[in-house]
DNA sequence: CCCTTATATACTCATATTGAGCATAATAGG
DNA sequence: CCTATTATGCTCAATATGAGTATATAAGGG
């Protein structure tokens, strides 16, 4: 029934951590092992990857324990939650390698840990998640770059739709993902938008991808541009990362035992891009029994001193869906 | 970096569709490839399995182009909304089979069409997905398999914990997946039940995959097994449906472009198991801009006529989740 | 010690959503 | 015309949400 074929498992991690208020995700930069170089087009001189591994299923009894083994293997780090992302597939997804279809089947991994830990070994590197996708920071309003940038190409690339049926999807499209013709803002939706930035060619893997096909028009090359699709990995990862926030308890997974609500707050913005109304976060998770107080105090506010909380594990039994649901921007 | 190994891919679809109030998963029957045969254990003659096929990315481009070809190929069906659940890459996953590991890799997608259509070709067949979970439908109260299996037996595996802090993690594990002690019944964790049935050794695949190391207390073999662990995928298929059933208008991809709000009720009963309130359903889908009337009325409901109504796809752009969520148990 | 600044925490209030039920409408069949 | 049956409309209490205002407790400068 099977067909027998050489195809090669990879798996690739979407590590993530947050210090402060910057969630990172942890990167592997120089690396490039792709052979072409179009410098012309890269502002960077060496593109970023995801850590990723081989899978032997001789080594390993399932993925996620090759997972674990080869990241703190290769960069030291314990990992705590891992979560199956998606399994990447495309024929053409290592764009821009050699000839021979490269059969690698990639599966894609997110993973949370508690502090910003320094980075082992070798090449890999800590960095903001929003520079790799800086329309979707909304913490200050609405990022400059839509207004600037992304809305006009946009509305340029539903113009010239060739034919109005076209255009109406198009439309539909881009209200959906962008929240732009009188729609709404869904920060879930990171994968929709880079794909539909892919399509339109705002981002550099676009333009490096058609580059076989012959020029056509390109964009700015908004973000910074990752090797092969790790970009649509990582918009994955971080798309599932927003979504679960609503209905898992993922959060604390990221934070250390005891923390502030405060904490917790800027934690759960820094991941979903949008400022929470204070008093109404501490209300959604102090009454909805997911901490509870310690009777200590984290001195070191700078105003009044703020009380420790810590995670409330019975209201997984308690509850259906326990999550820091994200209500109103600020 | 990517070591070379001869790695198989399948890919294994979950295709639901609902009839009248019963949701159905389509199933090919005998096709048993396992060697062994251990009757004394299997009421059924001949296990079911999931549809599958191989992925060659020599043909096609992408995996689900390549799923939606085999399954039309091979059983007729046009899939419609197809959606990528979880790769089973256990090593033991097709266990019982002959010695050398079979290294196989199984990508399980969820497929949904609009009617049980006739299944084509070969043993391809449609059953019900309550038979191989019968605690999972609440349509008619808590399913009686619950009160007198299930709870006796995960009663005992608590008990017989080695240790305190062992029993407390049971105890929270099975007041989470099936809100036996004072928690509440969350329809969307049908995996974690399956799993922790399977665990305690109360469905016959366990009884299955133990034999290897010796007989161990074996349980009753509740709901009709799968083969290898397909039961497994179909938990994961189940789960996922339910689960985007609240945030996603997928139960449209169920139904004829007209509908009854009655025929919709029943389709989002049937999937999440349980009895909805009929008024509130209707104002949930009504006034949350799900569905819009069209002027016609289906006269065959045996009581006053209803209203035939239609997805409305600009709620898409309006709301940020729209599902049919599901609240109030009958 | 008193004031300002900064943060944390407590309460209030209008509005929207949810859970539950009662009431009425429109068909078919006797 | 009466009854059974399904559809649809409406009310009402309880809860949740969005947006403020008010108060508490620290540090630091006069």
């Amino acid at each position: 029934m099977l067909a027998e074929s050489p195809i090669v498992i990879g798996l690739n991690a979407v590590i993530v951590a947050v210090t402060k208020e910057s969630p990172r995700i942890l990167t592997i930069s120089g690396s490039s092992e792709s052979k072409i170089e179009r410098d012309e087009l890269r502002p960077q001189t060496s593109l970023d990857v995801l850590p990723y591994g081989p899978h032997d299923p001789e080594t390993d009894r399932t993925l996620e324990l090759s997972l674990r083994r080869w990241v703190a293997e290769r960069t030291g780090l314990k990992l705590g939650y891992v979560e199956q992302l998606y399994t990447f597939g495309d024929r053409d997804r290592a764009a821009g390698s050699p000839d021979p279809v490269p059969r690698v089947i990639s599966i894609g991994y997110l993973a949370l840990v508690r502090e910003e830990q320094p980075s082992g070994s070798s090449q890999a590197r800590w960095r903001d998640w929003y520079t790799f996708f800086p329309w979707e920071d909304w913490r200050e309003g609405q990022p400059p770059v839509i207004r600037q940038t992304i809305e006009p190409a946009l509305n340029a690339w539903i113009r010239r739709a060739p034919r109005v049926s076209a255009r109406n999807e198009r439309l539909e499209r881009v209200g959906i993902a962008f929240g732009l013709t009188g729609s709404t803002w869904d920060a879930d939706r990171v994968l929709e938008r880079y794909e539909l930035l892919y399509e339109v060619g705002l981002v550099s893997e676009s333009i490096r991808d058609r580059a076989r096909s012959g020029p056509e028009e390109v964009g700015p090359g908004l973000g910074r541009a990752m090797d092969m699709d790790h970009r649509r990995i990582l918009a994955t990862g971080l798309g599932r990362m927003r979504g679960k926030l609503r209905y898992r308890p993922v959060v604390f997974e990221l934070l250390p035992p005891a923390f502030t609500l405060t904490r917790l707050q800027r934690v759960v913005e820094a991941l979903s891009g949008m400022r929470l109304h204070k008093q109404n976060f501490r209300r959604l998770v102090e009454r909805g029994g997911l901490v509870e107080g310690t009777a200590k105090l984290d001195l070191r506010t700078g105003g009044r001193p703020a009380e420790l909380f810590r995670f409330r594990r019975e209201v997984l039994r308690e509850r259906r869906a326990p999550g820091v649901g994200l209500p109103g921007a600020r």
